[in-house]
DNA sequence: TTTTGCACTCGGGGGAGGAGAGTGCTAAAT
DNA sequence: ATTTAGCACTCTCCTCCCCCGAGTGCAAAA
């Protein structure tokens, strides 16, 4: 009975060859046999003995062979090795962080900011890049503001932080008249200009228990509306997504089913948006590879994200989707800088 | 020399055929041979008999074999004799038509109805299912808002129709109070409420000759913001896109590269919205074929679209992009209707 | 004018065969 | 105890070849 092995337990020499071979495979998408990475390495060792190393590695399930006489290419839990423990990641180059910066800056509004984000992820990465949308929660109401539209319809229009608009109708229980929502917005205006979402959101549930006191007719007004305006969860489940057809030109998700999957799944934006909160907690960058988070549309992808956050508050997620055999060592820089430099680009929107 | 055969010159026969030999290309994608339309047309004729018609056919250029041995398919000009006189469109039957109708019933505002509106094209003629967003050049106003935000950004709120919120930020000369902005809201939504927006444009140019002479200031604030809100264009140069992974079943297109192309202009919009910009004075339902419009990308492809109007208005351009092989009889009929549907949805949301 | 008969053409499918890359295993070398 | 050399083997991929079938065009007969 031999023993289990486990990576940390690999001597030096194979965990090199093993990077060695990864790198080569993300290099040119070919399986690495034995003879290739005898001359890539500066070992001086022939290739039956990469033989011996590699038979190890495939036993542990970090190597697999597509069929019996070709090279290796890495597993999914080789990846994961790879990405984790051997993957050595540069700084981005001064000339790159300033593209970036300079792609950013051109954004007027939130809306052009994050669309300009997701655009520049993909085109530098060139693969799709993907934005979700930030939460409010944390942001400074501005400015609210009610307007009648026809007997019980109301349109809500929050102005958040400068530059941000919500708009949202709401079905309210009484006909109110223009000019009651006019004095309800000034009371709210007056009350709650310049609080954050959440701190509303608890104030207005505060006021509603002690509703059955309350005598004023516009206060309950306001309350009443603020209630319908503020309280129904405003996380918007949706995210900007740029450069699918980039995905097109990678070879190994070339065929039109799998790629025809992958489109469907971005359209249905369910299984996406799931994957991406999964690392909204995450402490900066985040690698899934391949199915392992468990989505099989997600075969021979791997997506890269990162939170952003404003003043510590992380208010959403980007990322990179891709192959997973994608340069690593260059994209998760680029992810990790853009949650950075699109944090305080909205800091500096407010 | 022998004459010009043209089109509306071919013995009935022949335009039997012609039309049999489409229909039977378009149900399953294979070259038409003799044979075959021999064994499926109701006239008494061999198929050597049919391969001299479709000698003539292939020397007009209405056919075309993509190989010496192998049935014709019908060329770009074959399909447009095809669709302009042969073809006769069944009307929808009732079942159909009442799905469309409780689709859009469904829809709470605009926006939504204009989305459902192109993924209902897209479901039921499996087909990319395209809407271009309407002008509401000729859409009553209902309110309008004017939020200073920060000094010399005035976010500007246009109601529009009960259901349709525009928000744009203007940047203004002067820096303005919101006491001021209101006034100034005030005065336009007396004067201009329930007008369309065209006529408040006009209204607007002609205060604007009038300024020098004004001197209330209410007026004069009043009319340069909204000069800013409405006199700027307000064409949404956009569309709903809807059930593009539907074409990559199709086998004619299904070249990787060619999806590529074609994904890559649906992203860039620009060709797209030209070609829908073509139909959008046309009078019901219009088609092109292929490159016949001149965009090489939509080769292979066809585009049925048509006008939606509310009150003789039209106000923008549905369709439907396949393969040219699609099923016209229809695929007509239905974006023909859904056309009307969406007119007369648009109207009652008013 | 239509049909029959016939020679011809072309694409696609199905081996056969060989080159090339790579493997695993065993035995020798270090 | 490793490492290497040697060797037989395996599998993919390419190409060549061949043949089948579908379909054509043309000429001569009906």
């Amino acid at each position: 009975m031999q023993k289990t092995l486990e990576p940390h337990q690999l001597p030096e020499r194979s965990l090199y060859l093993f990077k060695l071979l990864v790198e080569r495979f993300i290099q040119d998408g070919q399986p690495v046999g034995s003879r290739t990475l005898s001359r890539d390495s500066d070992l001086d060792v022939s290739p039956a003995t990469i033989r011996n190393v590699m038979a190890d590695l495939e036993e542990m399930g970090l190597l697999h062979s597509p069929h019996t006489s070709s090279g290796r290419i890495p597993t999914v839990r080789g990846y994961r090795l790879f990405v984790d423990t051997l993957l050595h990641v540069h700084n981005l180059n001064s000339n790159e962080i300033a593209r970036i910066a300079e792609e950013l800056s051109q954004a007027r509004d939130t809306q052009s900011l994050l669309q300009r984000t997701s655009n520049m992820l993909s085109d530098i990465t060139r693969l799709a890049g993907i934005v979700m949308l930030p939460r409010q929660e944390q942001h400074a109401l501005k400015h609210v503001e009610f307007i009648a539209l026809s007997e019980d319809r109301v349109l809500v229009i929050l102005v958040i932080n400068d530059s941000e608009i919500q708009n949202r109708i709401i079905h309210t229980a009484k006909n109110y008249t223009q000019s009651e929502l006019q004095q309800a917005s000034n009371y709210l205006n007056e009350v709650f200009t310049g609080k954050n979402l959440t701190a509303i959101r608890e104030d207005i549930l505060k006021e509603l228990k002690r509703m059955k006191d309350n005598v004023n007719r516009i206060m309950q007004t306001a309350i009443e509306m603020a209630q319908h305006a503020f309280v129904q969860s405003d996380i918007r489940d949706d995210f900007l997504l740029a450069g699918q057809t980039n995905l097109m030109d990678v070879a190994e998700l070339c065929d039109v089913e799998r790629l025809k999957k992958l489109f469907n799944s971005f359209n249905q934006k369910r299984d996406i948006l799931h994957l991406l909160e999964q690392s909204i907690n995450a402490n900066g960058v985040q690698i899934f590879i391949g199915e392992e988070a468990g989505y099989d549309v997600l075969n021979n992808c791997s997506v890269v994200t990162s939170p952003y956050e404003v003043e510590g508050q992380i208010l959403g997620v980007l990322g990179v989707i891709g192959p997973t055999r994608m340069h690593y060592e260059r994209v998760i820089p680029i992810v990790d800088i853009t949650a950075k430099m699109l944090g305080s680009a909205l800091n500096s929107n407010n």
